[in-house]
DNA sequence: TTTCGAAATGCATTCTTATACACAAAAGCC
DNA sequence: GGCTTTTGTGTATAAGAATGCATTTCGAAA
């Protein structure tokens, strides 16, 4: 049985970290497109027992990106990008924290990170791998609606 | 008419920065205690009229403190006090991006604030006043139940 | 295999917040 | 002053999320 419960939970992990998630509504289509049938009741525990969290702007975060999403949504300015090499810019003073930020999110398929004062190097293993990242720092930079 | 609205919104705006507020319900109980007889569906209207927050955590923060809030309960280790002064301890590197949240706040009743590496001093014109923004800070600080 | 207990889930309901609708007070406008 | 429009509010209700209760499922123990 908890096979169900884990499989879906890690598919609300996935899904979370891709789309803008709103409401419990929208998760359980999510959920049940990709054959984890269940209800909004189950939906909401698994949000709890996950620690999922709902942003003042309205969209559920995981709890380990959470200190991520908010250093990343008040201090970083940009990123770019070249294969797997990302590169973040953000206030000056701030890259070091940003770089622990980065760290502790234990980010799959990232390598690590170096910072300067007002720059974040990150490695990820693939080019595919530093796309994923871009983009994931793009939607937690972009979350304040 | 307006005359409630204003003075109800500016009660909103006390209650806010004073107590924790987890929901309408308290809201309205508590202007109710002032005075301002209103229901759930007006402090609803008047918390998006003036752009008030919910956190992660389940508080309400007014918009204008989001970012501080955010910088402070990431960045800040520590307050320390003498009267009208306070001394706010940080993240090294990260004073100066602090103390720009605190002066962008535009609390009431600080007159300024100087940043070094780790530690940013705010002036606040009396010492209640002080105990105030202590007291915001840790508010702030502590909004990571 | 049968039985028992814990975990997982659904259903129904409650709690919290947002909103459609109606109405009344206020502000303009002639 | 009347008339119209805007603004603020309450009531009732809808939408989103959490939860008490009952049921089912799974695994362990006998």
């Amino acid at each position: 049985m908890a096979k169900k419960r884990n499989g879906r939970q890690d598919a609300i992990r996935d899904i979370v970290r891709n789309k803008d998630v709103r409401t419990q509504r929208v998760l359980v289509d999510e959920l049940r497109a990709m054959g984890f049938d269940c209800t909004q009741a189950t939906v909401s525990r698994d949000i709890a027992d996950m620690g999922l969290r709902k942003l003042p702007e309205g969209i559920y975060v995981l709890a380990e990106d959470l200190h991520l999403q908010r250093m990343v949504s008040e201090l970083v300015t940009g990123v770019l990008r070249t294969d797997n090499l990302v590169m973040i810019k953000a206030q000056p003073g701030t890259a070091s924290g940003i770089a622990a930020a980065v760290d502790a999110a234990e980010l799959p398929d990232v390598l690590g990170s170096l910072a300067g004062n007002d720059t974040i190097l990150v490695i990820a293993q693939t080019a595919e791998d530093g796309e994923r990242l871009e983009a994931l720092i793009n939607k937690l930079s972009n979350s304040r609606k």
